[in-house]
RNA sequence: GCCCCUAUAGCUCAGUGGAUAGAGCAAUGGUCUCCGAAACCAUUUGCGGAGGUUCGAUUCCUCCUAGGGGUACCA
C-alpha cells in the first residue's frame, strides 16, 4: 500500500468513528477541497441529511467537533456541508518521501499480479506497407501497458501479431508480377512496395479483373504455392528489417513476433471447432457466423473460394493464447475502428461457450486525422514514422547546439529527447481520442511534452550532484511549505495512478500525473531555494524532496518508455 | 439507414456525482551577478443544444445537432 493511500484511509477512519458510517462508505465519499481552501481532505455531508434528518451544515458542524487530533490528523472543521481534514504536513512528508526513497527504482511498483499473466497484442503492423504515425499509436500504446503490468507483477506476453497474411499479399504479388522491378525492390523496398500496392489500387478502378486475380494469388499463396510463397517471404523478410530498425530507435521489444501466418495450420481446426458447435452456416457462397439476433453483421469464416479471412486467424490466435499462457487477460491494442471486428470476434467465442471470451479486451485508440481526411494506405497518404523522428532529433540537436553546447554525448541526448518528445506526444491524452497530425505540436518542447519532464528531471539530477550526498535521516517535519506539500502529495499518489491505469488501459493516467509533478516542483523550484547556505537541515529535507521528485519522473518515463536524462 | 466513439477557452487537451471548471500552445508584459530560462509569474476567453434522475450534473440517462469511424468475402 502506497503511503498516501495509508494516510488516506487513517483520515478515512478517523471520519468513520466520528460520523458512525462505515469506514468503506466514508472512503466513498471522501474528496478533496477547491485550491482556495486549506485543508487535505474534504467529507461532504449531503448524503447524510436524509438519514439523519438534519442539514449538512450542521452534520458537518458535529462530524468536525468530534474529530480529535492525533496521529496524521490535525484538525477538522465544518465549512457549508463539508468537513474539511487537514493533515500533518511533516508525518505526510516523512512517509511519502522515505518509501520513495527506500524503494527506489520499485517505486510504485508492486507484486498484487503475480502469478497472472497478461497477453498483449501491439504494434502489430501490415507486412509490406510503410511504418507509418498510426502503427505508432498501438506502438507506444501497448509497450507502456506492457510495462505498466509488469511493474504490478504481472507475467506479461508482448505479442506483435504481424499482419503477414490476407488478400492485401495476393495484390501484392499481382502487382509485382505485372509492374515489378528487381532492383527498386531491392533498393527501397518498403516505399516501393507501398508504390506497387497504390498503382495496384490506382488501376482496379479501371481494370476490376485485377481483384480477381489478387484473390486468386492469395488463394494460391494459402495452399501452399511454392511461387506465391516466395515471394511472400521475400516481402515479410524485407519489411522486417525495416521495422526493426524502428523498433530499435523507438527502444521496443516484443516477447512474441507471431503474424497471422504464424496460424495458417491451425485454422482447418479452429473452422472445424465452430462447425462442430453448429454456429458456421454458409451464405452467398461463403461460411460465416450468423451474429444478426446480437445486431452484427456476420462473422466471416471463409471466403466462396475458402480462403481465409481476418477474424478466422484472430480466432486461431485467441485459442493459441489461452492454451498456450491461460492468460488472466488477453488484451488487443488496435484503433478504434476495428471496434466491430473485435466486439464480433469476442461474441463468437462467448457463442462458442469458452468462459474466457469476457477476459478478452479491445483496447481502442483514436485514429490520425490529416486536415484533409483520414489516412489511407491505398492512396499512398501516410506520413512515414522515420521521417518524423529523423525531423524530431534534429530539431533537439539544433536546440542543444543553442542553449547548451558544452554538453557531452549531444547526439545520444539529442536521440532521447527527439523520440522522448514524439512517444510521450501520443501518450500524454486519452487513447480514445482522435489525434491531428501537426508538425508544429509534433515539435513543440515547451510546455506539456516528453522534453519538459526530462528537462524536469535532469533540473532535479543537477542539483543532487551539486549537493553530494543526502541524509539518510532529514527533518522532514521541516517541509511545511504550501508549495512542498503539493509536491509530496503527488510523489505519494504516484503509485494509486499506475495502478489506475492499468485498470482503464489508460497510459495518460501515469502521463498526466508526471505533468502534474514536474509542473509542481517547478513551481516549488522557482520559489523556494533548495540548496541553502544558511540552514543545513531544511537544505537536507528539501534535497530528500527533490530525490523523490526525480525517482517519481524517472520511474514514470521508463514506463512510458521515454529515456530519462542526467543532463541534456 | 443502423451501430460505435467524440464534443470543455482562439487552438490542443485535463477534470473524482459535490464548494470559485484547470493546464499547455498562441498573444502581451515581467523574472537569469541567484540551485539548469526546454523554466517560472501575470493578463483574457469556456462545459454543443433540450429534457430527465439527484439535495447537488461538465460528469449518469434520453433525445437532438455537429465531427470522426464502422457497417459480408481488406486488415
Amino acid at each position: 500500500m502506497s503511503a498516501f493511500s495509508e494516510i488516506r484511509a487513517e483520515v478515512a477512519t478517523a471520519l468513520a468513528s466520528a460520523s458512525g458510517l462505515p469506514v468503506s462508505e466514508v472512503d466513498g465519499l471522501l474528496t478533496w477541497p477547491p485550491p482556495g481552501v486549506a485543508a487535505d481532505f474534504a467529507f461532504p455531508c449531503f448524503t447524510l441529511a436524509k438519514t439523519l434528518r438534519k442539514a449538512p451544515p450542521a452534520i458537518a458542524t458535529e462530524i468536525a467537533a468530534k474529530i480529535t487530533s492525533g496521529g496524521i490528523v490535525v484538525s477538522a472543521a465544518a465549512l457549508g456541508g463539508y468537513v474539511n481534514v487537514r493533515t500533518d504536513p511533516g508525518k505526510q512528508s516523512a512517509r511519502v518521501i522515505a518509501q520513495a526513497l527506500r524503494e527506489g527504482d520499485r517505486y510504485g511498483m508492486s507484486t498484487e499480479g503475480a502469478a497472472k499473466t497478461i497477453v498483449i497484442d501491439y504494434s502489430s503492423p501490415n507486412i509490406a506497407k510503410p511504418f507509418s504515425i498510426a502503427h505508432l499509436r498501438s506502438t507506444v500504446i501497448g509497450r507502456a501497458l506492457v510495462n505498466v503490468y509488469r511493474a504490478l507483477g504481472y507475467t506479461v506476453v508482448g505479442v506483435n501479431h504481424l499482419g503477414d497474411w490476407g488478400t492485401q499479399f495476393g495484390k501484392l504479388i499481382t502487382a509485382f508480377k505485372a509492374w515489378g522491378d528487381e532492383k527498386q525492390l531491392e533498393e527501397r523496398p518498403i516505399r516501393y512496395l507501398l508504390e506497387l500496392y497504390v498503382k495496384f489500387h490506382a488501376e482496379v478502378k479501371s481494370k476490376p479483373e485485377l481483384d480477381d486475380d489478387a484473390r486468386r494469388w492469395f488463394k494460391r499463396l494459402e495452399d501452399g504455392d511454392a511461387d506465391a510463397r516466395a515471394l511472400w517471404q521475400r516481402f515479410r523478410d524485407l519489411s522486417l528489417t525495416e521495422f526493426n530498425r524502428v523498433y530499435d530507435m523507438l527502444g521496443v521489444t516484443f516477447d512474441r513476433f507471431s503474424g497471422e501466418a504464424f496460424y495458417n495450420d491451425r485454422l482447418d481446426a479452429t473452422v472445424a471447432r465452430v462447425e462442430a458447435k453448429g454456429l458456421a452456416t454458409r451464405s452467398q457462397d461463403a461460411l460465416v457466423v450468423d451474429l444478426e439476433p446480437y445486431g452484427m453483421p456476420p462473422c466471416l469464416l471463409r471466403k466462396a473460394d475458402d480462403a481465409t479471412l481476418y477474424a478466422t486467424r484472430d480466432l486461431a490466435a485467441a485459442y493459441y493464447r489461452h492454451e498456450q499462457f491461460q492468460f488472466h487477460k488477453n488484451l488487443y491494442v488496435v484503433g478504434s475502428d476495428q471496434t466491430l471486428h473485435f466486439r464480433q470476434l469476442f461474441k463468437v467465442l462467448e457463442l462458442l461457450g469458452e468462459p474466457w471470451a469476457a477476459s478478452c479486451v479491445h483496447v481502442p485508440f483514436g485514429l490520425i486525422q490529416f486536415k484533409d481526411g483520414k489516412m489511407s494506405t491505398r492512396e499512398g497518404k501516410v506520413v512515414f514514422l522515420e521521417e518524423v523522428l529523423a525531423k524530431a532529433v534534429e530539431l533537439a540537436a539544433d536546440i542543444i547546439r543553442e542553449k547548451n553546447p558544452e554538453l557531452a554525448s549531444r547526439g545520444d541526448v539529442a536521440k532521447a529527447v527527439g523520440i522522448g518528445a514524439v512517444v510521450f506526444n501520443d501518450l500524454k491524452n486519452r487513447r480514445i481520442k482522435d489525434v491531428l497530425f501537426d508538425w508544429n505540436e509534433l515539435l513543440n518542447f515547451d510546455g506539456k511534452t516528453g522534453p519538459y519532464l526530462q528537462y524536469t528531471h535532469a533540473r532535479a539530477a543537477s542539483i543532487l550532484r551539486k549537493a553530494g550526498a543526502l541524509s539518510s535521516t532529514p527533518p522532514y517535519e521541516r517541509l511545511v511549505e504550501p508549495e512542498e506539500s503539493a509536491v509530496v502529495k503527488l510523489v505519494g499518489q504516484f503509485p494509486d495512478r499506475i495502478r489506475a491505469a492499468a485498470d482503464e488501459y489508460e497510459p495518460s493516467m501515469v502521463s498526466q500525473h508526471l505533468l502534474d509533478l514536474a509542473e509542481a516542483f517547478n513551481t516549488y523550484y522557482n520559489h523556494h531555494r533548495i540548496l541553502l547556505d544558511d540552514d543545513a537541515p531544511l537544505r537536507e529535507a528539501r534535497l530528500a524532496l527533490t530525490a523523490s521528485v526525480k525517482q517519481v519522473l524517472k520511474n514514470g518515463l521508463s514506463l512510458l518508455g521515454v529515456v530519462a536524462l542526467e543532463e541534456m
